[in-house]
DNA sequence: TTCATAACTTTACGCGCGTAAAGAATTAAA
DNA sequence: TTTAATTCTTTACGCGCGTAAAGTTATGAA
């Protein structure tokens, strides 16, 4: 890049010694030209300033190689560490990543997903916002564009999901307490937005039912995703009432344990598993801040990694196999226990 | 959107009965037809699903409606938050935010303004990391696309620069804290990668001098964006010497409050404000989790909306214009303090 | 060396739209 | 009603690249 500005591909062939068509191959797949073509090719580039022009390819592109990343909220740390991670897989091979947020806002998810059909995307990865999300419209979008879901499922939407085991990862944090002091009660919104808000409750009460305990459920009011508000308003709530069940509460997540949490502190109570304490506090994903909390929080974490990992395999692989699935795959990673000092 | 899908403007003008001339300039800027024409292209619009190819639109013209936005790192939810903020002014004026984060990394600052080279946007917004930025290749990004700067300014880079006044807002809570108790120490990262840093420092001294009292910083070493973990290193390290010279701490921002705060309630140290505290805290920023922090954190809330809302329309207006300015303005924004418990 | 094959060059067309130019139709003012 | 100014239609070209077809050159095995 000695400076030299080249204006279009034309140009670059002149100055290259290289056909256009050739050079077009090239852009498109450099192991699709001979290794010599090649190397010539990117001596020419080291010396010449040139890119393809991103719209001129997209537009004669029946499919571009943008690749779509949608999720419910990007202010919330979870989501943007799971988009970041998806976001790398993507790139490395070779696609461009779009990445959304909802906002919370099922309007937003399909004014998203519109804005994603007008860029021709080869695929989406798409966290639905849930139970408040259009699925019609979703729907539609998935029978135009190879759509894999995360996080949140739909039944039947998609090319497939991938996300956590709930039914393993409650099952081993209400082991774990059951384990090591009284059985949890557990702690949720009332209208959850998010399915996987229910398959924790139900592998709650399986866990508990399979150990011989009653379960209980303590459901706060309100909507929305503002989790820690929401937390803390029914944590005071539970507080001062004090007719807990138990002294362990097992919360749907760890935005609301973190509410719950400040709700306890700002009351005077003691969480945590030593002598003294006056009750226990888990939670579930763990949360970037959950290791700052007070008491730090124990909890489960959700196999990002892996999540981001297949989902984005899944996708490409469909992508580029071109083949209309009739198989929708769900694949579902284990948590892993947080243990820390709130429970 | 009876369903009957158009494939091009061509097809779209015959159905509809409106020239493509016509139809081209009704999508570049509704306003720039007759009402009644563009009445019936509306009408058309309902009747028939359509809307133009975004490829084909950009590669005529020699500025797009995209505009770029890029934060330091986007699984912070202050940054999540303004660039959300930032997004909705833009939308409002019919542009296209893109949205990229950099990870606390300048390469990939580097690259995503080399991405968004290649999206011809017609303007960027660019919040830098600072210091670590490369800002010999920003400085020459600037040269080629309208830039404003925002949170973190470098010097004479970029149109414009709107960002927080750090003087306004940590003489604001100096004064607080002095006036309600000891006189405030200041914690902060030694090598801090953002310019805003250095500025709070400088603010601080300035204000404790006013006030005739000696300043005294307290330097957490770490590198990098883990703001929360150095805050809890050096914290627990703070705690555990109890060398402090007064009782109370200023931090350089909420984040690293949040990381003191944990340490100090592991320690088992009251913070406070009331008989019997052993310690005051207050943080800069107000960030989004600094509500549930216990204590609650004592901050000053930058105003977000003001900066957001600022630097999107200047951008703007330098893009309508079509200016090369000559004038670099500089535009800050007070703080609002925001008193909790913690101090 | 011979020859089949792979990889290249040349030529040419098309994608969907921006936009310029010239003439026709509409609108608003005189 | 006449006239001038707008706004429209028609026609045509160009943007930068994908890609097909036919011919040419390079490659490597026999």
């Amino acid at each position: 890049m000695t400076g030299t500005k080249i204006r279009n591909m034309e140009e670059f062939a002149s100055v290259s010694g290289i056909s256009r068509p050739t050079l077009s191959k090239f852009f498109n797949d450099p192991s699709s030209v001979r290794t010599s073509t090649r190397q010539r090719i990117e001596a020419a580039l080291e010396q010449y300033d040139y890119q393809p022009n991103l719209y001129a390819v997209n537009q004669n592109r029946r499919l571009t190689k943008n690749i779509g990343v949608v999720v419910p909220y990007l202010a919330d740390p979870f989501f943007a560490k799971i988009a970041r991670t998806i976001e790398e897989h993507i790139i490395e091979t070779g696609y461009r990543p779009v990445l959304l947020g909802s906002h919370g806002s099922p309007a937003m998810e399909i004014a998203n997903l519109d804005n994603l059909r007008s860029i021709k995307p080869a695929g989406v990865l798409l966290a639905p916002l849930g139970r408040a999300s259009d699925h019609a419209k979703i729907e539609a979008f998935c029978g135009e564009v190879p759509t894999v879901l995360f996080d949140a499922n739909i039944d039947g939407i998609g090319e497939a999901f991938v996300g956590s085991n709930n039914a393993q990862s409650i099952g081993l944090i209400v082991d774990y307490l059951c384990r090591t002091g009284e059985p949890p009660c557990f702690f949720e919104m009332k209208s959850p937005s998010n399915p996987n808000a229910f398959k924790r409750r139900s592998a709650y009460i399986a866990a508990m039912e399979r150990l011989g305990h009653s379960p209980a459920l303590i459901q706060a009011e309100g909507q929305g995703w503002e989790f820690e508000e929401i937390g803390f308003r029914e944590g005071t709530r539970v507080v001062r009432d004090r007719n807990l069940p138990t002294n362990t509460l097992l919360c749907s997540n760890d935005r609301l344990a973190i509410g719950l949490l400040s709700a306890a502190f700002e009351a005077g109570l003691r969480v945590g598993i030593g002598e003294g304490c006056d009750l226990r506090v888990a939670g579930h994903d763990d949360h970037p801040f959950s290791r700052y909390t007070c008491p730090t929080l124990t909890t489960v974490s959700q196999d990002y990694e892996a999540i981001a990992k297949t989902s984005a395999a899944i996708l490409l692989d469909r992508i580029e196999s071109e083949e209309t699935n009739d198989s929708r795959q769900e694949r579902l990673f284990d948590g892993r226990l947080i243990m820390r000092a709130s429970a």
